[in-house]
DNA sequence: TTAACATTTGCACAAATGTTCAAATGTTAT
DNA sequence: ATAACATTTGAACATTTGTGCAAATGTTAA
């Protein structure tokens, strides 16, 4: 007869001695976090706004469409650093662009960005 | 006499040649980025709320408050990882704790966290 | 065509980050 | 006192990340 441990940390998932309820905490609150290709998918899009000069562009784009080179002299940064952060953004979608010659405008291409960082915005003024 | 150029970066901060209104442009969206402190703190937020097993002890201390032991078994990963994790979120104030003997109980220390990280959710699953 | 401009891209590198291990701290029970 | 347990902490380590530079791409104008 063969025994299963799922276990991905080999060193064992610990649940602690006192208390004998625990383990129905633990299973609950497993339950929880169970959707982990979601949670990977929303640090994702914290982790991008996480960033000072990311969040400043995102920050100047909610106002206004702007080209990369406008873009750099806003957050007073160069041309190549924007361009690689815009293209993270780009990525995740919380960005587009719209070609005009050879200028490449941005905008914001998600509706809930402004809510999310305003709250966090009440958030960080109340501590 | 003398002359000032106020340009942190020494690669100066381009302005596109194109389009005369670029320059307003560029004033405008300066100021909205002008509070680089409250920026930078609401970052650090995201920031933290940006890897996958932070955020997950999070979801975790949203349903109720559990101890770190239990904690690393809800999460699947080692005490000591946890807790130095837990440091992060506790500087932040976004998780606050209550000993009972040597049990260390975190729970979630501000209003808005669920909020923030629900509109999110709809984010991805709108994309 | 060439020149000028806006943007992107790949590489290199320093700085930041998350985890592991081992030791330290603190508490409870024996 | 010692032993057991829960947590914290510091150091070491590999990995990730953001930026600068230079070259490449693409577009417009001369």
């Amino acid at each position: 007869m063969l025994l299963y441990f799922s276990m991905s940390k080999i060193k064992s998932a610990p649940v602690c001695k006192i208390e004998i309820v625990d383990e129905g905490k633990v299973k609950k609150a497993r339950k929880l976090i169970s959707n982990s290709d979601e949670i990977i998918d929303i640090a994702e899009i914290f982790k991008l706004l996480g960033d000072p000069n990311r969040l400043k562009i995102v920050l100047a784009l909610l106002h206004r469409e702007l080209c990369v080179c406008d873009l750099a002299a806003v957050i007073d940064s160069t041309v190549s650093a924007v361009s690689h952060q815009l293209r993270l953004l780009r990525n995740a979608r919380l960005v587009k662009y719209r070609k005009d010659g050879k200028m490449v405008y941005y905008s914001i291409d998600d509706e809930h960005i402004a809510q999310i960082i305003n709250i966090t915005k009440v958030h960080v003024k109340e501590s």
